[in-house]
RNA sequence: UGGGGAAUCGUUCAAUGGUAGGACACCGGACUCUGACUCCGUCAAUCAAGGUUCGAAUCCUUGUUCCCCAGCCA
């Protein structure tokens, strides 16, 4: 049967554009469109929708319009617009020359919006906006009608044009269709169309003082470009209706089918734009783009890859039901494909210093090594090893656990790349017992090469010439929140996890990092992957954590 | 409570009257100069109860649970 595959995936909205391609409808065209307001960066949920109308008009050789749907001039701004262009692209999607504005179509909705009052389905409502409330009835009780709703057209033309012209105060009238107070389905008892609002447009400026409404732009915006797939999320599944009877009443001919698809929820984030907004203005994180953030941008810095995202997000599916995604996958779809592409480099977080006492003082190697183990073609580079070296400070117990394998008293371990080495005696404090530095012997025989007795030496650990590597930051993320679904919480705020960034500013990387390019991957060996941050510079080397390498030894030392 | 949706392994997506399958997670093993990668294996689900049928996740009936809607937000 049907396999969901990357390359080929099948769901509900495949199935519904094949069944309309077979039977020819729009003549067998695919137009869709990614229809964001721009008043907020675009996250991880934007990105599934991305995916999916730019993913469907590259598969069925159609389009796919950028649409900035900025109807409401309250929190737009072209700031935003940069940036949701920047990320789309970043993404790996292009639109061409159809960038379009729903405030571009302000003048055409407004005669849409006459043609509607001249045919008797809209009215000018002057009742006070607690008055619409009440007269909007509950689920239970329908709505009262409003004593305006029969005015006579002429009158309605007068005021909407008034309305316009900025002879009334905000929300003293609002233009609204003239459907069924008696509806079943709220979206119905006479939605608002436009209101009054002396809000300066970032694009209009102060052209308009009336704005028209999501219900009543969108629809027609989709119309107007010919959109035949219009795809958004369930919790408008109760406005098609309305969609569906505006487009007919304004442009019958030309109506596009709009399907509803489950939004994406992660766990450990939140994701909905009023959260994310607290986050960065009350400054719990750094602002859009810091790396904890589920945002584009900040998953950008934090180092995640478009390629990694895309297949997130084909992954995911698309379906109606509501759903968690467990952020593991998403962390496997960056792990996988930073895998595949990032060099490996060695870089110590927490060093111990460890001096090779056969070592000759003044001697250095440079020793060969694979930038890629399973990718030859990648390369090797040069990295020095020297007598006085740095490891992992968690290399090292004094007193190990079953089953460490690295390096303790009595122990030899394999220093990655380069020679077995020998525990022979260590340092400490004399007053505080601290741990200063250890000291080792090395096998000359060893260099790429097994031991010459065959004796087992199965650990192996990551090292830096003390005198050849280069310091560095390196920030550590963790999830940003400690409970699943911080997004169902009304205080989400105090699940915060506390310890979501750790700056270790102790770091030691292997010299040939020293210039390296801002936005870069690379995997250091038995750490994680790392992402140069744009805060390098000017001597400074700084990393962030994308994700750490998966672990089954913190898993076997937690269970003994 | 009226209306609109959704219920399948722990999480998610498939199966469109004919062997309930994949991915992630988990657990076990092989390999290993990364406790990584890779490979192999295990565990594990049809919301419930009736009905139709040779055969039901799928069709019918009745329930149950969850989500969305009473912004001049989108």
């Amino acid at each position: 049967m049907t396999q969901t595959t990357a390359s080929n995936p099948t769901d509900f909205i495949r199935d519904i554009i094949d069944q309309d391609i077979r039977t020819n409808k729009n003549a067998g065209r695919l137009a869709t469109r990614f229809p964001p307001e721009p008043n907020g960066y675009i996250h991880i949920g934007h990105a599934k929708s991305v995916c999916l109308n730019f993913g469907l008009a590259r598969q069925y050789q159609g389009t796919c319009n950028l649409r900035l749907d900025d109807t409401d001039p309250a929190g737009e701004s072209m700031e935003f617009v940069d940036s949701i262009i920047r990320d789309v692209h970043w993404l790996g999607f292009d639109w061409e020359d159809r960038l379009f504005y729903a405030s571009d179509y302000f003048e055409k909705l407004y005669l849409f919006a006459i043609e509607l009052i001249k045919s008797g389905n809209a009215y000018v409502c002057s009742l006070s906006p607690d008055e619409i409330r009440e007269h909007r009835g509950t689920f239970t009780e329908p709505g009262k009608e409003s004593p305006y709703r029969n005015r006579s057209v002429e009158e309605n033309l007068n005021l909407f044009e008034r309305m316009r012209a900025g002879e009334f105060e905000d929300g003293a009238h609002v233009l609204r269709a003239k459907i069924d107070m008696a509806a079943a389905n709220i979206v119905m008892r006479d939605p608002i169309l436009y209101r009054i609002k002396r809000e300066p447009h970032y694009r209009t400026e102060t052209k308009w003082v009336i704005y028209p409404m999501y219900d009543f732009a969108h629809c027609l915006s989709d119309a107007l470009e010919g959109i035949t797939h219009s795809i958004c999320t369930l919790e408008f599944e109760n406005n098609r209706p309305l969609y569906d009877w505006i487009v007919g009443k304004l442009i019958p001919a030309n109506r596009p089918k709009q399907i509803e698809f489950a939004r994406l929820s992660v766990s450990y984030t939140v994701l909905s734009k009023r959260r994310l907004i607290e986050l960065v203005q009350k400054g719990y994180v750094r602002g859009w783009d810091d790396p904890r953030m589920p945002t584009v941008t900040g998953m950008r810095r934090r180092g995640y890859t478009p390629e990694a995202i895309r297949k997130f997000c084909a992954q995911i599916g698309v379906a109606k039901n509501d759903n968690l995604i467990d952020v593991a996958l998403l962390e496997h779809c960056v792990r996988e494909d930073l895998n595949e592409r990032a060099p490996r480099v060695m870089g110590i977080l927490r060093p111990l210093r460890v001096v090779i006492d056969n070592y000759p003082e003044n001697q250095t190697e440079d020793f060969d090594c694979a930038n890629h183990p399973q990718r030859p073609e990648m390369g090797t580079r040069k990295v020095p090893f020297s007598r006085v070296l740095y490891i992992e400070r968690d290399d090292f117990m004094e007193d190990p656990p079953k089953k460490y394998n690295r390096l303790a008293p009595g122990r030899e371990v394999r220093l990655r790349n380069a020679y077995i080495i020998k525990f022979e005696s260590m340092v400490k404090d004399e007053q505080s017992g601290e741990l200063l530095e250890i000291h080792c012997t090395y096998d000359p025989q060893t260099r790429n090469a097994p031991p010459a007795d065959g004796r087992k030496v199965p650990g192996v650990i990551h090292w830096v010439s003390a005198g050849h590597g280069v310091p560095a930051e390196v920030r550590l993320y963790d999830r940003l929140f400690n409970i699943e679904d911080p997004g169902s919480e009304e205080d989400f705020i105090k699940y915060l996890n506390p310890d979501s960034l750790q700056t270790v500013m102790t770091c030691h990387v292997e010299q040939s990092l020293k210039n390296a390019e801002p936005g870069s991957q690379y995997q250091f060996e038995r750490l994680g992957y790392f992402c140069v941050d744009e805060d390098t510079g000017a001597g400074r080397l700084v990393f962030n954590r994308v994700v750490p390498l998966r672990d089954s030894w913190t898993k076997i030392a937690a269970g003994k």
